[in-house]
DNA sequence: TTGATTTGTTAATCTAGTTTATTTTTTAAA
DNA sequence: TTTAAAAAATAAACTAGATTAACAAATCAA
């Protein structure tokens, strides 16, 4: 039943009865992706908002420089999709590509009208996960302003223990916005201090 | 009618009778700052959400090595308030600071949700806010990734052409995350490339 | 109208992080 | 098990932006 991861990721929040399970159910879908497809394709327009079952992606667009970097991870139980295109329903500046084998639950923009007109709860629950990413994304800017490199380094391991292994390296200082030569380099100071 | 440029912001979005704004009204109230006043204190809970009538706002935090970054400004029919403490009810890690006279609707956590319950709609257009504020959040992410800074500073006049005007050229230093002689070089090249 | 404080400029020196290039290690395919 | 490809490490030269310091304008209080 691969509903369930899903149903139990929302009851951590919301009670919903058998009608709204049904509801759901029937508003979103499954679909299942292998390593290295992508989600969204920067370009095109991000139909959906998705929440990750199993697997792990990464967020990442190209720049004018033709410099790609990454924007965001996701992995179980996170949601992932480009919120400003899936909003605007305008071509998105991203792309999300798997980086295993993932799984997710989908739903349109359309259908999320209707959860939310059906199951105002849902709405709630969105609303207040808004909140967080908004308060995440805030706090980056921040770490972004007053910590160096290896600061900032520490602190997404500690944030996100579970990613590191994951994925390569270099996709790790993308993440940070620096090279992954300067990246190795912090890595090896942080082993020499440790000793 | 203080009331008035509030009412009008929520028009833009959503139709309200009459008895939801006497509603909305009487869980709401207005307030007056002088320019150089807190409307937050870093350290202390931010009890209110403040829409801003009049006036101009910085959102600012001293960071461990004691240096002031300013994280947003907000002037007319903005929002201005710390997400963070304000959901959590914990202390604040930042300072909102009036640079004007300033004249704010406000409601706190509880009239929040009684708002919510009262007016759904009323969630819906802050969800709506939230899909924005991180979609403009992320972007700026994005910018610090690949802009350089003489790039962001464009980029910060053309999306925000008022608030150059009326706040120093510090603090534009400041919301860039650079310092304030950088600025000046970056205006200083600016100029001479133009003639 | 003057002095004091706040804001902005310029220039020299310094540093965190980039670029480029080469080598080593790990992973994966055949 | 070998080979090719992908990922990581190392190191030298380079640059965007910081720091320091000295000075110039602008604003403001009295």
């Amino acid at each position: 039943m691969k509903y369930a991861p899903f149903l139990n990721y929302i009851k951590n929040f919301v009670n919903l009865n058998e009608k709204e399970i049904t509801f759901l159910r029937s508003y979103t879908n499954y679909k299942k992706y292998f390593k290295g497809q992508y989600i969204v394709q920067q370009g095109e327009v991000c139909k959906h908002t998705n929440f990750i079952i199993s697997g792990c992606t990464e967020n990442f667009y190209m720049d004018q420089k033709g410099q790609e970097h990454i924007v965001t991870f996701a992995i179980e139980n996170w949601w992932s999709s480009d919120i400003s295109s899936f909003i605007t329903q305008k071509p998105s500046d991203f792309n999300v590509k798997c980086l295993e084998d993932t799984e997710i639950i989908q739903f349109t923009c359309q259908n999320q009208d209707e959860i939310f007109k059906n199951i105002p709860k849902m709405e709630t629950l969105f609303r207040k996960l808004l909140e967080k990413a908004l308060v995440s994304s805030q706090k980056r800017i921040v770490n972004n302003f007053s910590l160096s490199a290896k600061e900032q380094y520490i602190y997404f391991k500690n944030q996100y223990p579970n990613i590191e292994q994951r994925v390569p390296q270099y996709m790790v200082a993308s993440y940070l916005g620096i090279t992954k030569e300067f990246l190795s380099k912090i890595k090896a100071q942080l082993v020499k201090n440790k000793s």
